[in-house]
Parts: structure tokens; C-alpha cells; sequence
DNA sequence: AGGACGTTGTCGCA
DNA sequence: TGCGACAACGTCCT
């Protein structure tokens, strides 16, 4: 059946033509080339019981990326006389019977085999320690070896498909064919659309500091939203047409905006308004990174050629360069760390008595906390299934040592299933930061759930668009409505307590209590060197639950008494 | 052993 | 807008 030679490119990630290491590999000197996707209907197929629409392991929104991505990867490989042959099947069995039956030669698929890697890997080994700071990593890592080699970033044509003899081929399915029904909601279409297509257009539009990629057609919808929601606030209106004059200006100015970009070249990641969503203040090509529908090193090599043109520019940790770094220190501690994704057994992570507070834990995945920042944060992270990087912050903060002190692992899980651009590595990585578990350890710092968000966005416009119910509050109570006077919560058609929930927890209090338990958990560490055994650190759980309670009642007392004095009074 | 440093806290003050 | 106080952690390097 098969003629000569025939190679085999099995496609996981690495969904791309450009730099694609094992693409170029599998292409050459052979007669047939067969591009296969697997599709494990284990993996694709609905999950009713879980917490939101998708998979047992994907919210919807990355299933409906990771297709839009394959359609136009197929359509890519069509270009080039080639097309993908998806299939469908336990993706091992499945390969197996393909290469037997194409009698393949050759089996390619993404795997960093490269001389850069394997030095790397060596190097960073570390003798088995992995670096546990960014400074320490960037001293090990040095500077890539293809920094400035030609990347094969484009081809004219691709070896034509063999015969695939008896086996199945499918299209790329549709959502409705993989068993989703009421996919086109809108309310809960990420804007960021998949594929390789996009993200070359997207990293375009970032490196000439254009406004990202749809941003036009997507801000035609949110102007029409927006007006119609609050037509009655005008500094909206004015942020609005100051925007779109922005957008026009970048348009149509000529300036060498191909290739140099300030945006790029001051880019200094915690500088970022969390609360920009018409148009994010970073460059959204996370989700094209971890689906490989861009090459980083391609991206690397793209920022470079930034620099060398602008005559200033930031620096790692806080420059997009630095950005990419961090994806790769987080791989590379990941990748040297057992149990990396775990408290338990864990050599880098603290041992913290975190509580098991189901109702808490519902209340933050579900956006309903009560505290309208926190909320809405959350409620992008269903729709879109993006936030901006600070956001993200807030929110793990706030559900772990900041506010709630549930377990990291639990956030760490609903990141995991609803991000479109959810990474293994980096999403555990970020979760054992902010929950002051490793890497980071300054736990005072905690972020307030209510001046964060105000101070990038007085007005709450991000609240207002991904809660309406809060729409018509006044900005002096956007960011805590429960303040707001009855007689106004009226007026914006929201009760507090009814339509919208009331505080699951009082900040100043459930983070002080937060900072008491971190500290105690912190000594316990210390005094066990890591070594925290189960029975010490559920004795420790329990002394700090009694303390609370036993505090908890000393406020209750208070507060009746209070509240005779306060009876008494009003009877006066 | 001691000091420098760490991608991104908050508040009050000038 | 920028500073110090707050209270103070661990890692890395000398």
C-alpha cells in the first residue's frame, strides 16, 4: 500500500506550520507525509456532572479553541497540498494500527530533543535541584543557542498524503457533533477565536503596536453593549470614544509600524490594568503558546528584533521576553520537582492547614462571594476563559491565604479546566505563588478585594459588563454594594442579600486571621524543616479553627451586647 | 553568618 | 506620584 517511504507527524500540541521542528523532520525525504490528530472521545466528549459546560478536563471554551485550531491547521496544510487526517479513538491503539497498516518509517511528534534542550536540561538539572528564583534560573538557562539562527517560519509545499487504506477519516467536528448542544450562546463565547491564522495575526498586531487582533469588530459589539447597558453614564461614553479615537488614529498612521513598537519595547507586566477587556492589556498569544499555534521561539526571535530598534526597553523579569522566560522557568522547576502539583510529599512546598470549606470554595468558583470585583473576575474566567494576569491574582489570592483559606489546589483545578491557555506547569507553578506555598513567601501582602480593582477602574466599568445585575449601582458603591443605603440599592434595581449576595467573609477580619494561621503554619514548617508530618499539621488545623471559634464567639457577645445598647438607644 | 534581593500590597501622608 | 511604615518571609551569594 504504501510507496517508498512514508513519515507520520502525529499532532498533540505543536498545532502549527511555522517553526515546527518535527513538521520540517517528518517532511523530509519521504514520499508520503500523513498528518494525523487523534481525537479521544474520552477526553472530547461531554461531561454532564461536571461544574460548568465542557469535558470531564475542558471547560467548553478551550475544546471550542483547541477545534477552531485544528480547522485551521487543516486548512493551512491544504495550502500546501497536504491536508489533516483526524481520527478518532484511544490515541494509542489508534497509531498503532496506522503506522502498521500505512507501514510508516517514520514517526514524528513534538519532543524538545534539540542539542539546546538536552544542554539545558543538563544544565539546569542542577545536580538535581531545580532553581527556585527567577534570577537563579535566568543565571543557569544563559542564552538560547537558536536565538538568532533562521527558524524555518515558512514552506511552498509538503509531501502529498499516502493512502489510508481501511482506516477512518474524519473532519475536524464540530462542537454539535461532539455531543454540545447551545454552543452558540453567545454568553459564553471567548472572543479569542484558535489556530495558527490568528495568532500570527495576533502577534502582528502586538509587535506594531496595533490594538489586538479583532479588536474592531469585537469593539463594535461591546460600544453597542455598553451604550445600551449604561447609557446613563457618561464617563463611560467619553472613555469609549477616546478609545475608538485611539483605535482609528493607530489604524491609519503610517509610521513604521511593521516592525518597531513602543508597546513592546516598555512592556513592563505589572504596570498591566487588570480591568481593560475591550482591549487587554497584555497580548493574549498564551492560549496560541500552549496549543503551539506559536512557535515561541519564533515569538523570542520577533521581540528581539524589537530591541534591536528601539532605543530603550525593559528587561526580564518584567519585559515580554521575560515573559517567555517564565513559562520556561515554571517548566523547568516543574519538570525537576516530584509532586510538583501537590502539597502532600511535595520538596518545595509548604505545609499549610488549609481548610475544607465547601461552601466558600462553591461561592468563589461560582462568582458569587459577594465582593463585586472578585465576582467578576471569576465570571470573565467562565465566559471568556482569560483574565488578565493580575486578575488571576486577586482571585487565587483571595480564595487561599488571602481571604477564604481553601486549598490551592482546589482554584488550581477550576484554572485548570477553564482557561483556554491553562498550562500545566505554569498554572501550578502560579498557584503555589500565590498561596505563598513556594517561590513566594511574603504573606503579608495580600490583595484587597475592594482598592485593587478601584484603583485601576474608579467607575467599574469591568464590573458592570461581566455583572450586570450591578450595572445601575453608583461607582461609590460598585466595589461594596452592601454599603450602599437601601433606598439606593432600590433605585439600581439590586438588593443586596437577594439579587446580589452579601460578603461571604469580611475582608479586614477573614485576612487578618488569614496572616495569624500563615504565620503559625510558616513556624511549624520551620520548626520540622519542611518536614511536616499529616498529625502535626492537622493538630495545627484544629488548634487554629478552636482559636477562631473561641474569637468568633468573643465578637458574637460584642455584638449582642451592641446591638442592646444600640435597641436601647433607638427606644430613647 | 550576614546581607541583598525578590515581576506586580495597602495605607496614610506629603 | 512617590515615599515610608507596616512586619517580615526564604533563597542565594558572599
Amino acid at each position: 500500500m504504501a510507496f517508498g517511504s512514508s513519515s507520520l507527524i502525529w499532532f498533540r500540541k505543536g498545532l502549527r506550520i511555522h517553526d515546527n521542528p518535527a513538521l520540517d523532520y517528518a517532511s523530509k525525504g519521504t514520499a508520503a507525509l500523513y498528518p494525523v490528530f487523534i481525537i479521544d472521545p474520552h477526553y472530547m466528549k461531554p461531561d454532564y456532572n461536571a461544574f460548568s459546560p465542557g469535558s470531564s478536563r475542558a471547560g467548553l471554551n478551550r475544546i471550542r479553541f483547541l477545534l477552531e485550531s485544528l480547522v485551521d491547521l487543516d486548512s493551512n496544510l491544504k495550502k500546501l497540498g497536504s491536508r489533516l487526517l483526524v481520527l478518532k479513538g484511544e490515541p494509542g491503539e489508534v497509531l498503532f494500527r496506522c503506522l502498521k497498516q500505512w507501514d510508516v518509517k517514520k514517526l514524528c511528534f513534538e519532543y524538545d530533543t534539540e542539542p539546546y534542550y538536552q544542554a539545558l536540561d543538563v544544565r539546569v538539572k542542577n545536580g538535581g535541584k531545580p532553581p527556585l528564583t527567577y534570577q537563579s534560573f535566568l543565571k543557569l538557562a544563559g542564552e538560547p543557542s537558536w536565538a538568532s539562527s533562521p527558524l524555518m517560519t515558512s514552506r511552498s509545499s509538503l509531501p502529498l498524503v499516502g493512502d489510508h487504506g481501511d482506516c477512518e477519516i474524519f473532519e475536524v467536528p464540530t462542537l454539535k457533533e461532539l455531543g454540545y448542544e447551545d454552543t452558540e450562546q453567545e454568553d459564553y463565547l471567548t472572543p479569542f477565536r484558535g489556530g495558527e491564522s490568528e495568532a500570527l495575526k495576533r502577534l502582528r498586531d502586538s509587535l506594531s503596536d496595533k490594538v489586538g487582533y479583532g479588536f474592531l469588530e469585537f469593539m463594535d459589539r461591546c460600544v453597542f453593549e455598553l451604550t445600551c447597558n449604561f447609557a446613563n453614564s457618561i464617563s463611560l461614553e467619553v472613555n469609549l470614544r477616546t478609545r475608538v479615537k485611539d483605535v482609528n488614529f493607530a489604524r491609519l498612521s503610517k509610521r513604521e509600524a511593521d516592525v518597531v513598537s513602543e508597546w513592546v519595547a516598555k512592556f513592563e507586566k505589572p504596570k498591566g490594568d487588570p480591568s481593560a477587556f475591550l482591549k487587554p492589556a497584555t497580548t493574549v498569544l498564551s492560549p496560541y503558546l500552549k496549543f503551539g499555534c506559536l512557535s515561541s521561539r519564533y515569538f523570542y526571535q520577533c521581540l528581539k528584533d524589537v530591541q534591536k530598534i528601539v532605543k530603550k526597553h525593559t528587561s526580564p523579569p518584567v519585559s515580554l521576553v521575560g515573559q517567555l522566560l517564565w513559562r520556561d522557568f515554571f517548566y523547568t522547576v516543574a519538570f525537576g520537582t516530584p509532586n510538583f502539583d501537590q502539597m502532600k510529599n511535595s520538596t518545595i512546598c509548604k505545609q499549610i492547614p488549609w481548610n475544607d470549606n465547601d461552601e466558600l470554595f462553591a461561592a468563589w468558583r461560582e462568582g458569587r462571594t459577594g465582593y463585586p470585583w472578585i465576582d467578576a473576575i471569576m465570571v470573565q474566567l467562565h465566559k471568556w476563559g482569560w483574565m488578565h494576569h493580575l486578575a488571576r491574582h486577586c482571585v487565587a489570592c483571595f480564595l487561599t491565604r488571602g481571604d477564604l483559606f481553601v486549598h490551592w489546589e482546589k482554584g488550581r483545578d477550576v484554572f485548570e479546566r477553564l482557561l483556554i491557555d491553562s498550562d500545566w506547569a505554569i498554572n501550578n507553578g502560579n498557584w503555589l505563588w500565590l498561596s505563598c506555598s513556594s517561590f513566594f513567601y511574603q504573606y503579608n501582602r495580600i490583595y484587597s478585594p475592594i482598592s485593587f480593582g478601584k484603583k485601576y477602574d474608579p467607575n467599574g466599568n469591568y464590573i458592570r459588563y461581566f455583572l450586570p445585575i450591578l450595572k445601575d449601582m453608583p461607582r461609590e458603591y460598585i466595589y461594596e454594594p452592601w454599603t450602599a443605603p437601601l433606598s439606593i440599592q432600590t433605585k439600581a434595581k439590586c438588593i443586596i442579600g437577594k439579587d446580589y449576595p452579601k460578603p461571604v467573609v469580611l475582608h479586614d477580619s477573614a485576612s487578618k486571621e488569614c496572616k495569624r494561621r500563615m504565620g503559625e503554619a510558616y513556624a511549624l514548617n520551620k520548626k520540622f524543616n519542611g518536614l511536616v508530618s499529616e498529625e502535626e499539621l492537622s493538630s495545627l488545623r484544629k488548634r487554629l479553627e478552636e482559636e477562631d471559634d473561641k474569637k468568633n464567639q468573643v465578637q458574637e457577645v460584642k455584638t449582642k451586647k451592641q446591638k442592646t445598647i444600640d435597641d436601647w438607644m433607638s427606644t430613647k
